[in-house]
DNA sequence: TTACTAATTTAGGGGAGTCTAAAAAATAAA
DNA sequence: TTTATTTTTTAGACTCCCCTAAATTAGTAA
C-alpha cells in the first residue's frame, strides 16, 4: 500500500463519511467543510487524489472514491475506531475526549502496530460511540448481509457477498458490471419469473435472473 | 507551550542526542546525518529554530539548546520512550522492532494522553533499551552505567542499556542472548583486538568484539 | 429562455521543508 | 604562511498544501 500523506488520508476519511450519508456523489464544499478548508484547496486536492487512483473526479461532478481509495479510507477507520477503543478501555479517557487524540494515532503508519492492538483490546466489535470497527478486509461489523433476492422494491444496499463461486458466475458479473462494494438499488421485480431490475452506482438499471438475486448478498445500507 | 511541527521536533531531539554525547556544540553535518538529509537543509532549520528560541545558532559555530528547546526535545524523548515501553510490555513487541513505530508515536501531542500511559505502564523509570524515561519535569533518572568494554577481567555486573539503538546491534544481542536484565561477567579479554570472552548467565562464554563491548552498558553489581 | 444565485474551478501566490550546485569560511597540511 | 580539504552557508528551485480573488459552470426563479 503506497502510503498517502496525513492531509491525503483526512480528505479519503472525509469523502467516505459523506458518500456513507448521503449515498451520492460527493461536494466539493461539503468536504471543505469537513476537513476546515476552502473549497478552492478542496479542488487541488481532489486533482492529487484522482492522480493517484483515489477518486473518480469530473469537474463538477463532485467526487466519489475508488475501490482504493475506500480500502485506504476504512483502513483509517478501523485505526481511528481501534484507539478510541484504546484510550477509552485502557487509558480510562471518557469517550468524548478521545477523538482528537485518535485523529492523530489514526496516521500512525504500521500494519503489525494495529493488528496487536486489535489483540491486545480482545477483537473489539465496535469502539466507543458505538460504530462498528471494520476488519482488515474492510468489513463492517454489524450489519447482517442478506440474499439481494429477499429484498423489497426500493432497497438501497452494498454488495458486499456471494454465495456462488463459481468462475462461470463471478465472470457473469463482471460482464453487468457488479463488483464488491458497489451500491445497487432494487428498481423493479417481476413476480412471473422473480427477476429483478437493479440499478448499479448511477448507471442504467440493468436486468438480472433470480438465480444470480439468490447468489447475491448485501448491506443495508 | 507552542506547538512546534514534527520536523522541529526530529532536530530538537538529534540535536539534544548529539550534545549528550559529544557535550559540545553541534555540527551541522551530524544533525544532516541523523535526520537524514543534506547539511543544506539543516541550516535553513537551524535559522527557523533560532527565530522560535530553541536553539543558539551562529553561522559556523554550531549549534546548542536553549533551555525551551531542552525542555522540548526532553519531552520528545519522554514520550517516545514510554510508546517504546508500551509497545514491548504491552504490545509484545520485541525490543528491536518498536524504534520505529514509536518515532512515529511521539508526535501525537496530548499532555494527558502522555500522563495517562504513564500511569497505565506503571510509571516505569527505564524503557526496553535500558534509556531512562524523563520525567514530567525533564529529570532523567540518574544511574552510575559502565561501557562494559571499559570493565575488567572478572567483572560481574547487568546489562543494563545499550549505547547503538540500529535494529542490526540489537538483533546482534538477540542473537547471541544479551538481552536487558541478564548478568555477565567479564571472563578475558583479547589486548590485540580489543575483543571479549564473557559469560551470559550460567552458560558457555561468548565471544564479543570490542565494537559490541563499546555499546553495551552495565550496573556494577 | 433569460437572469440571478450558489457552487465550483482557475489563476496566482505563500510558507514549510526539501534538494543540488556553487560560494564562503574554517581547518588541516605542506 | 600559503595551499588544499572539509564544513557550512547561500542561491535558486521544487513539492505539498494552503490561501484570496476572479472566472466559470450549474441550478433556480422569473
Amino acid at each position: 500500500m503506497n502510503k498517502n500523506s496525513h492531509t491525503e488520508e483526512n480528505y479519503l476519511k472525509a469523502i467516505f463519511k459523506l458518500q456513507e450519508k448521503d449515498r451520492a456523489e460527493v461536494s466539493t464544499n461539503d468536504i471543505a467543510k469537513l476537513v476546515n478548508t476552502r473549497a478552492a484547496s478542496v479542488t487541488d486536492m481532489l486533482k492529487r487524489l484522482a492522480d493517484k487512483n483515489l477518486v473518480h473526479y469530473k469537474k463538477y461532478q463532485g467526487v466519489s472514491l475508488t475501490d482504493l481509495g475506500k480500502k485506504a479510507a476504512i483502513n483509517i477507520i478501523r485505526k481511528h475506531r481501534l484507539w478510541e477503543s484504546f484510550l477509552v478501555d485502557k487509558l480510562n479517557f471518557k469517550w468524548d475526549e478521545v477523538h482528537d487524540i485518535a485523529e492523530q494515532m489514526e496516521h500512525v503508519e504500521s500494519e503489525e502496530l494495529i493488528n496487536r492492538l486489535n489483540e491486545f483490546l480482545g477483537f473489539p466489535e465496535y469502539d466507543p460511540h458505538g460504530d462498528p470497527i471494520p476488519s482488515k478486509n474492510g468489513v463492517f461489523a454489524g450489519k447482517e448481509m442478506n440474499v439481494l433476492h429477499d429484498m423489497p422494491v426500493g432497497f438501497i444496499g452494498i454488495i458486499s457477498g456471494v454465495n456462488e463461486h463459481s468462475q462461470s458466475f463471478l465472470n457473469h458479473l463482471d460482464k453487468i458490471n457488479i463488483k464488491l462494494g458497489v451500491q445497487v438499488k432494487v428498481e423493479d421485480r417481476n413476480d412471473y419469473d422473480n427477476s429483478f431490475w437493479i440499478s448499479i452506482g448511477s448507471t442504467e438499471p440493468v436486468f438480472i435472473s433470480k438465480e444470480v438475486a439468490k447468489n447475491l448478498l448485501v448491506f443495508k445500507k
